[in-house]
DNA sequence: GTCTATAGCGCGATAGAC
DNA sequence: GTCTATCGCGCTATAGAC
């Protein structure tokens, strides 16, 4: 009745890949822990790059789609809350700041994957429609700010001491007010 | 009428690591670098680590002064405004930026790190500081970003696009607009 | 689908000459 | 203070048996 061992691979992979690092963590360190060698590895993922594509393919291909539907909308402030709103629930859905959290901590080891460059993109065009062409350095900043707390609520405090609800609801207030600031202030020096 | 060769691999090292990983990059790289072999860089560091070490003391050394301060000061919005004035001088001063982007995104490489650990452990403190016992974590989360804010202002767009006194400058201004916020958060539901 | 065994490599670090 | 040469290790990845 247990889960198969691929998706074992990728959840035991995730965790250590998290906390130790991507480097930091050998084949053989998962092999161990899954009680399996590394060469039983290698029977599910072609290499060790492999497995990290295979937990962040759907999480590029949900936010491209949010970008997608945000480039469809008029660049209205409206816009810019659905957006953070959405965002939001991509992040509860599928775990999928915690694939943030293992991104964010492993930067520069994925500096070179396809994935982790794609994603890296994506982050930046979310930014992008959060602000509009001229926006100075201090409204970015903001904007920027309330699309890091998103995710960012999930790095701070101890992981047992608040729940996934009670995080994602904190954030999007704290987002929202900051991209109400940024406008208000967009406003006042037009 | 050039550096010593110390600082320079100080220099080169930081570069490196912060732009392809700590783990990534190899002493052979900075050596070749440098134009010089590895086993020179053994003369002036006895290990990898000891490089990291080498320019992390001081940052920690001032951040420690920092804390001190505070916590002689009443815990007061003054006190906690001023604290995030401070701390934006260390920044400025002697580059502490590179180096805070430089562990940013080597956390998880720098795991066991002493000096690493040591840094963590103060910027904890530092955002203890903002917050009050009670705080729920909506108001946490807008602290931490206040204090987020104003290194990753240097992380947000390309480098040459700003000046380091206008990114300073800036992430004052949105810090101090969020810990108001958060002060007025914590007025209201008291 | 998982095993044993090992190839092949680049790494951090050291010894000792100059 | 920098060099050449090398050691020993653990890593990713593969070959081939079961």
């Amino acid at each position: 009745m247990r889960e198969d061992t691929r998706s074992r691979i990728q959840e035991v992979a995730l965790e250590l890949f998290t906390e130790q690092g991507y480097e930091a963590t050998s084949l053989r360190e998962i092999a161990e822990r899954l009680g399996v060698t590394k060469a039983a590895l290698y029977y599910h993922f072609k290499t060790k790059d492999d497995i990290v594509a295979s937990f962040m393919a759907d999480r590029t291909a949900a936010l491209s789609r949010l970008i997608e539907w945000a480039r469809e909308q008029p660049r209205t402030q409206e816009t810019r809350r659905e957006l953070l709103r959405r965002y939001g629930d991509v992040l509860s859905a599928s775990s999928h700041h915690k694939v943030m959290r293992f991104l964010e901590r492993n930067q520069t080891a994925l500096r070179q994957h396809p994935k982790s460059e794609l994603m890296r993109e994506v982050m930046i065009s979310l930014a992008e429609l959060l602000s509009e062409r001229g926006d100075p350095l201090q409204i970015r900043l903001k904007n920027s700010m309330a699309l890091f707390a998103m995710h960012g609520v999930w790095f701070i405090a101890p992981h047992e001491k608040y729940a996934d609800q009670d995080r994602a609801a904190a954030a999007l207030e704290v987002a929202l007010e900051l991209i109400e600031s940024a406008d208000a202030e967009r406003r006042a020096t037009r």
